[in-house]
DNA sequence: CATTGTGAATCCCTTCACAGCT
DNA sequence: AGCTGTGAAGGGATTCACAATG
């Protein structure tokens, strides 16, 4: 499944954006040139990377929107609910739990964790605060597909990252979003699944490298890239 | 300046993270297979990559952490002071004004706006959250280098991002971290600078896009790649 | 003798031109 | 007539092999 280009991948999110942005207006038609200047590339980019996911256009016509949407959500695996867990809930981990839409496109929070004695029972959007040592009891006892808990979000300061994703991984959490400025070493993280073990997926979030790129940018003389996606 | 690919520079800010934990672990010297193990990737990336900087290395022997380390930052911009305001004050902006860290590395939190008048006069941090219709002339009064207001961190909903990339843009700034799941239309961002007017330089750092695409590589049979930096 | 620095080879992604539909 | 879908060309980035060197 997975011989798609994660450059492509990336931006067939964005274009999922796109189209929402243009259902919302009541726009029903968008050639891939109506999307590509919304998206910021080029129209052979978005025909070519729409190609890795199937045929969805109408020549002479274009994109049908509500179509192409509804197809890639489906392509994607955002047309199901997937069950998420926060583990360390600073003030990252509170902005995250309470950020608005990340629960459309069925991301659905169902468990939050932390390892401070003050925040560990404290309730956040109905939610209950857990102690990190109740996470693999906890995903244990979740009902979910395909797994109970599908993905951890990792809001820990970076030296307690690495033992965060071992108990996210040891718990049976398949993918793991890291937010903290460090480089997790998969090889130590291992989750079983039905065909065996495999390891870990991370996702890396780091605002702090984001904003070091822009200072080097604006080092040059004419500055850097314009545009430039994490 | 910039012809240095834009994957080596996430890299090699991620290699100055690495030597930062040898250093802090008291080691001295390292090879590129060290570093390499540490960043996730193979010692031929990290030589490649470090000879778009220039040259450090000791054959036989490897890189000395501190020279390394030091030579890194200074060719980032590191070494010196990056002024820094916060457009949007909710709690993600309240999150990344309290971040730990950010004052490391020479950020510098200058000036915090929103447009909500019962958060506009709050402090955080020792400074007062000012209006948006403030930020132009905040910015024409701040005392910096090399411009007053280098980077602007941009934590507002989706909705409003564009627009409040023009007051940024039209103020002075010339690079943007934005945080809103949007895409900015560079070309309606033009900033003045000594030698004419440029785009502005954009960093987008989009956490919701890597939930999206974690949960497709959780679809895929024996899920996909391991670590993906956005 | 271990390790760097780097041209050359390879691979992958982007760009393009155009054939194929509607 | 217009726009999609795609094989082929082109360009970058990664990988590699090895010469250079403390």
């Amino acid at each position: 499944m997975s011989d798609i280009p994660t450059a492509t991948l990336g931006r067939v999110v964005t274009y999922v954006r796109v189209l929402e942005e243009l259902e919302a207006q009541n726009v029903q038609q968008a050639s891939s040139g109506d999307l590509a200047r919304r998206a910021g590339v080029t129209p052979f980019q978005v025909r070519k990377d729409l190609t890795y996911f199937g045929r969805f256009g109408t020549r002479g016509i274009g994109y049908t929107v509500a179509v192409l949407r509804r197809e890639l959500l489906r392509k994607l695996g955002l047309d199901q609910t997937w069950n998420v867990v926060i583990v360390g809930m600073g003030r990252l981990g509170h902005a995250i739990a309470n950020y608005p839409g990340a629960s459309d496109y069925q991301f659905r929070n169902v468990g939050l964790f932390d390892v401070a004695p003050d925040v560990v029972g404290r309730e956040v959007r109905g939610l209950t605060i857990q102690h990190i040592g109740q996470l693999g009891p906890f995903v244990a006892s979740v009902a979910g597909t395909p797994r109970q808990v599908d993905l951890g979000l990792l809001t820990v300061p970076a030296e307690h990252a690495q033992a965060a994703a071992q108990a996210l991984a040891a718990a049976g959490v398949g993918g793991i979003l890291n937010f903290a400025p460090a480089v997790l070493q998969t090889q130590d993280l291992l989750v079983s699944t039905p065909t065996g073990e495999r390891e870990v997926t991370v996702e890396n979030v780091d605002f702090l490298a984001g904003m070091k790129r822009l200072a080097f940018y604006m080092l040059g003389p004419q500055a850097g890239p314009t545009e430039e996606t994490v």
